[in-house]
DNA sequence: ACGCCCGCCTGTAAGC
DNA sequence: TGCTTACAGGCGGGCG
């Protein structure tokens, strides 16, 4: 049971859920925060293959690599399906969260709910100095970006992957700034990208759309959108990347 | 103190 | 056909 790790055991996961209600759901950076009634937070994250699925009824059948299964009394179940267990799901209080959870306490800022000018953005690029692509994936420096949006987002703004974050002018940084806050507003509005083998899906079973608007992730050899060069894929710290080498400088 | 690589898992697809 | 290898949304630990 790897995905409550962060639990003794399979027991003292389920006491601390067992009888109580879930509330609103919230999301902070890639991790899913849901109220309990009784003051308590069910933290999810979905790692590379989490799914949460609702099921209709108890007759539906347990399909493989469903860890944890929850039966509400008005009906229905909410399953957490994860075959590579790299997701988690555990029970704490909003005290500890915030404290005594690292991952969730060192969030860095989250570009879909908060506003940042774009000098601040351009201070904390400055005081970097690391390269763009492992910024923009550092969940300390800014939360909920990953390897797909990482490349769209450098796409959108027309910066190599491996450009410095100190070394960008002030109409790179707001390019960056935008390109960011876009790609990702689009993305959820189009309820996510699904790979081939579609393992993201969302609650009601559905994939999402957005992998049809892809600019660049897994078009490796297919023309840019917006030039018509081959698109390239490169390795940055053992991750596949993606990009288009003349709309990306 | 940092940047980078590996391992954690399972499933699938490509390569030989 | 079948065995082996590579790779896939993430992320923490440990190495040099």
């Amino acid at each position: 049971m790897r995905s409550i790790r962060r639990h003794p055991n399979k027991k003292h996961f389920i006491s601390k859920l067992e009888g109580h209600k879930l509330g609103a759901v919230r999301r902070r950076g890639k991790y899913l925060v849901i109220k309990l009634d009784g003051g308590d937070v069910l933290v999810a994250h979905l790692g590379m293959s989490g799914q949460f699925l609702r099921a209709k009824g108890l007759k539906e059948p347990v399909t493989k690599h469903t860890h944890v299964v929850m039966t509400f009394t008005q009906g229905g179940q909410l399953r957490f399906v994860d075959p590579r267990t790299f997701g988690e799901l555990f029970v704490t209080s909003p005290d500890e969260l915030d404290n005594q959870v690292p991952e969730l306490a060192h969030l860095g800022f989250d570009p879909v709910d908060t506003m940042m000018s774009w000098t601040r953005f351009g201070e904390l690029l400055a005081v970097r100095k690391t390269k763009l692509k492992v910024l923009l994936m550092d969940q300390k420096f800014v939360a909920g970006i990953g390897n797909i949006y990482s490349d769209e987002i450098l796409f959108a703004a027309g910066l190599r992957y491996d450009r410095l974050s100190h070394s960008l002018s002030s109409q790179e940084v707001r390019r960056l700034y935008r390109a960011m806050v876009e790609t990702l507003q689009e993305a959820i509005k189009h309820r996510g990208s699904s790979l081939a083998d579609e393992q993201y899906r969302d609650l009601f079973g559905a994939p999402g759309e957005y992998q049809t608007m892809h600019k660049v992730y897994d078009r490796e050899g297919e023309a840019c959108r917006r030039c018509r060069s081959t698109i390239v894929k490169v390795k940055v710290n053992g991750r596949s990347s993606f990009l288009c080498p003349q709309c990306q400088v």
